[in-house]
DNA sequence: TCAAACGGTTTCATAATGCAACCGATTCTG
DNA sequence: CAGAATCGGTTGCATTATGAAACCGTTTGA
């Protein structure tokens, strides 16, 4: 292996996500943080993981400010592991994969768990839509490469420059 | 390893969308499929992955029906591979994970490449809702293991023993 | 107060990954 | 149309990551 690459350096968002929480055991410990699981023997009877794993992986979130150590709670000496805001802030993304794996790794009929809202019991799903609103069907979403903007209708390229201009 | 753990009979619908693309490779091989890329030789370019490995998620994508195989299209010899309907359907998981690294991967002022839609150049975000289209703060969701439904509401409790007795 | 459980760390075996060399089929060049 | 270069892999080997089990000091429960 050498060494497994990095991309902390790639100009897109996603690939440097990925490169924090993209491997094997990271986002389904997330998943547990989210559940309400608390402590390293809880995260471990959970998921099955080895320990050694476990306490690596735990150790690099809250490196990466994903969960933080903390104090007990009920006063007792051990220490417990919450998500902090960025954490939570990959809410979004457990969601996303929740929906499509909803979708497509299960049996009709078969029981899976599922999001809902607290106080009404609604189910909850993800929208893609433009900052005002609009909804957006994936075949309009277009990446734009930094610095290049093509791809783009000439009269939406246009308005980009001007709020674009500032970023650089 | 032994056997790398499968969390395939996962009640959990995340677990089980990350034990089909929760590896390192395969979700940055199908941001490049939404970016266009189609032939072996620009997914190794550029992701810099090493072609053994390349070759083994190409396969392991589409024996899984994300990625399909097809003739190319520019009547050459070579073949192509293209997202499927369940491949593209990975799109807002694709967006929420840029959203959360835009957010905190990046330096304040650092160029990183763009979403938005085609038409308009408008940016586009990810909303979380219920199904009735109400916006949900995260902490108003909670997760219902199956086949208990504790952690809820007992007015939203009894709604939903209605709706979830035809899936059983 | 003694035993169990908790929260790890260490050691060792194995699986996954990466690199480089190789190879046949295709495509480009003159 | 011949030869060279590129494409799309596969194979073999070295290295890294992962997992299971043993171990150990600390905390908790009876």
């Amino acid at each position: 292996m050498v060494k497994r690459t990095s991309l902390k350096g790639d100009y897109c968002p996603s690939a440097r996500s990925l490169d924090v929480i993209g491997d094997w055991w990271s986002l389904l410990i997330v998943r547990d943080a989210f559940d309400g699981l608390t402590r390293f023997g809880e995260f471990q009877k959970s998921l099955g993981i080895a320990k050694n794993i476990l306490s690596d992986r735990l150790r690099t979130l809250s490196e990466r400010g994903i969960l933080k150590v903390v104090p007990s709670s009920d006063g007792g000496a051990h220490q417990e592991y919450h998500l902090t805001p960025k954490g939570r802030d990959l809410f979004p993304v457990m969601v996303a994969l929740r929906q499509w794996g909803e979708r497509y790794l299960f049996e009709p009929g078969e029981e899976h768990s599922r999001l809902v809202e607290r106080d009404t019991g609604q189910a909850i799903r993800l929208d893609i839509r433009t900052v005002d609103g609009r909804p957006v069907s994936p075949d309009q979403a277009v990446i734009l490469k930094v610095p290049q903007q093509e791809a783009l209708q000439p009269r939406a390229a246009e308005r980009l420059q001007k709020s674009s201009r500032k970023r650089s």
